[in-house]
DNA sequence: GTTGTGACACATT
DNA sequence: AAATGTGCCACAA
């Protein structure tokens, strides 16, 4: 497993509790942000639900998935709302519940 | 090997 | 401002 998918996981799996990413932002983590699109998919494929928090993952726009795959939009939205993310009509407020990824860069 | 699609993002009209 | 088109990368047939 090489694939790009064991970095999108594992970037998503970091996503704390009460909080969301985007595809983007996922696919800037890995070292890619046209990746977007990969990291869709790599979720889409899902191989490990329930380890992998893909309901804390949304678009850009902080629009939930048309077509979450667990049980409807309706899952997702539960689900965002019992880790305490306030979803309205699909949509999230990203400026709120943003999730800041920790780069670990050497900095300095 | 090429072609087409996709849980996206950005640019342009 | 919104809608449309293009670009990106990865995977399936």
């Amino acid at each position: 497993m090489d694939g790009v998918f064991a970095l999108v996981y594992e970037q998503v799996k970091r996503i704390p509790r009460g909080r969301v990413a985007t595809y983007g932002q996922i696919a800037a983590l890995i070292g890619n942000p046209r990746l977007s699109r990969a990291v869709g998919y790599a979720l889409h494929v899902n191989p490990e639900p329930g380890v992998i928090p893909c309901h804390r993952v949304v678009n850009r726009e902080g629009r939930l998935s048309p077509a979450f795959a667990f049980g409807g939009v309706n899952m997702q939205e539960k689900l965002l709302e019992d880790e305490g993310v306030r979803v309205e009509n699909g949509f999230v407020d990203l400026s709120q519940y943003r999730w800041e990824p920790i780069i670990e860069s050497s900095e300095e």
